[in-house]
DNA sequence: TTACGTGCAAACAATTTGCACAACA
DNA sequence: TGTTGTGCAAATTGTTTGCACGTAA
């Protein structure tokens, strides 16, 4: 039996987070809407360029892209992870989903996998008993994807 | 038995520092020595900015820092993590220290804690049985630390 | 003496902010 | 119609690069 990709949505999802912005008084426009549908439809966490591109250059414009993203995130329907780089990695994260998840990022072609699974929430604990509030943590795992690999086995 | 602070080191690290770079090739001047006196002195990892500060602005420049924090870490002789931000840490890494640790950082202060242990490297095992080679990873916990939370706690 | 390192200025990239205009509710 | 959202331009922040000069080896 397959795992389903938790960076796949069914065509609901897009409703669903309009909902969620109706619920908090927010206005639905087109580029939110476009914004959510190059989100969701991605299958795949993310960049603000990347989103901007998917949108159209001219569907709207790169600040908004920004301050939709700080809106959704701050409503929850966004979760953002980072590259090595400190670049902004977004995806979208039906709302009321408490189980999150981790990646793998290849260092060549910034491919994002799944890693559907997270151990660190007990370490969370640990850190809880020191006393910490509102606690999170940050883990990506970089390396070079095989196909990328391959290519440089061939190059050499 | 208390646990040695793993950002504490000996004072024979700078002239151990400075041997690494010898044997490599790399001049000693005074902003290294500076820099590395500051990382090293400092006992907790710092941005660039804040070693720039501990040097002195006057001390060397900005862009040195850049330079010989890149030189440094090609050489393993400091390691990099990463603010939720995305700015950069840096902290001294004795020659041939392998074991690496992880840290707890304050939204608020930005105060830097250690957390002297890693569960996550038997996680890197399932990164590279799916074919990914060269792996690492990037784990950082985030919170308000007791303080912090305490002063918050007195505003309201 | 000669390659390597540094300072300074300027380029760059990612993100944020200010303000006038546009458009959802 | 009033408020929230958007576009455009410009400011910020963090980091990198080019080039001439200085200096450790």
């Amino acid at each position: 039996m397959p795992v389903a990709n938790p960076h796949q949505h069914p065509p609901s999802a897009i409703e669903e987070a309009l909902d969620v912005l109706r619920q908090h008084g927010h206005r639905i426009t087109a580029p939110r809407r476009a914004i959510l549908h190059a989100l969701i439809g991605r299958g795949e966490p993310g960049t603000i360029e990347q989103l901007h591109q998917a949108v159209g250059t001219d569907g709207c414009d790169l600040v908004t892209v920004y301050r939709c993203m700080d809106a959704f995130e701050k409503l929850g329907l966004v979760r953002r992870s980072y590259y090595e780089s400190g670049t902004c990695l977004y995806e979208y994260q039906p709302p009321g989903a408490k189980e999150h998840h981790h990646h793998i990022i290849c260092r060549s072609c910034q491919r994002v996998e799944t890693l559907d699974l997270c151990v660190v929430e007990g370490l969370e604990k640990l850190v809880r008993d020191r006393g910490y509030h509102k606690v999170s943590h940050l883990l990506e795992f970089f390396g070079t994807c095989p196909d990328c690999f391959a290519a440089e086995q061939e190059r050499s």
